[in-house]
DNA sequence: TAATAAGTTTAGAATATTCTAAACTACTGT
DNA sequence: ACAGTAGTTTAGAATATTCTAAACTTATTA
């Protein structure tokens, strides 16, 4: 660890957080969290992962605060702790989506004028 | 590698695209794009960082179509492909305020009522 | 209280990311 | 053609991430 200023600080806590995105099955438990709460076995179902790694990855999102639970009975329920998250997360989607897009047409260009 | 469908496949693409925020570096790029079009020089004034470093994220950024650039004289221009990722790493960042933000309430909260 | 279901944590091997230093390529101006 | 500036690529060591398997904890119910 070294000495650092605030602006350092936030750069370092905003890539954390964006490091929670960097995964595909965070990515899934991002999008199945925005529908509303959600069980860890119910994501286990949903995303066919042993439990250890689906509660591995919501261990990472609740340390860098991105998911919050409570307990209730037996089991645990998972949420976005801020909707804005799921907003990120379809932006991006959106990105990308354009993006294969663009290479579609590209690649539909070039065959077109070839 | 193993066999996929196409959703296995988009979110892959969508965690690749993710990675290139989750380094703060790369973040400070896109904040520093967001303005536009920049020369490799420049970021590398901006960033204090070296130019082979700087380089090898703005390489990580264009194998991911996040970025596009164009050659001009002597000098390499780059620039965001998408305006919607500076709106990403803006919305993440305001993500990141307000959990900043709900932290020092609540370490007020703890203050006031001990 | 014992058995079970739900979830977490730990250990460790495989893989990926990051940074530094050095070699290399591409263009400009003389 | 040569020197200089701008940028990229490669190699490799240090560090971080990911997944599996097994041990553990917490609550429920017989």
């Amino acid at each position: 660890m070294e000495a650092q200023n605030e602006q350092d600080r936030l750069y370092d806590l905003h890539a954390a957080i964006c490091k929670t995105f960097a995964n595909p099955w965070r990515l899934r438990i991002v999008e199945a969290l925005g529908d509303g709460e959600r069980t860890v076995s119910e994501l286990v179902e949903l995303l066919s992962v042993s439990k250890s790694n689906v509660s591995q990855h919501l261990g990472i999102m609740r340390e860098k605060g991105v998911v919050d639970y409570r307990r209730e009975g037996g089991y645990v329920f998972y949420r976005l702790a801020n909707p804005k998250t799921l907003a990120a997360y379809r932006l991006m989607r959106e990105v990308l989506l354009e993006q294969l897009e663009r290479a579609g047409e590209l690649s539909r260009l070039e065959r077109e004028t070839s």
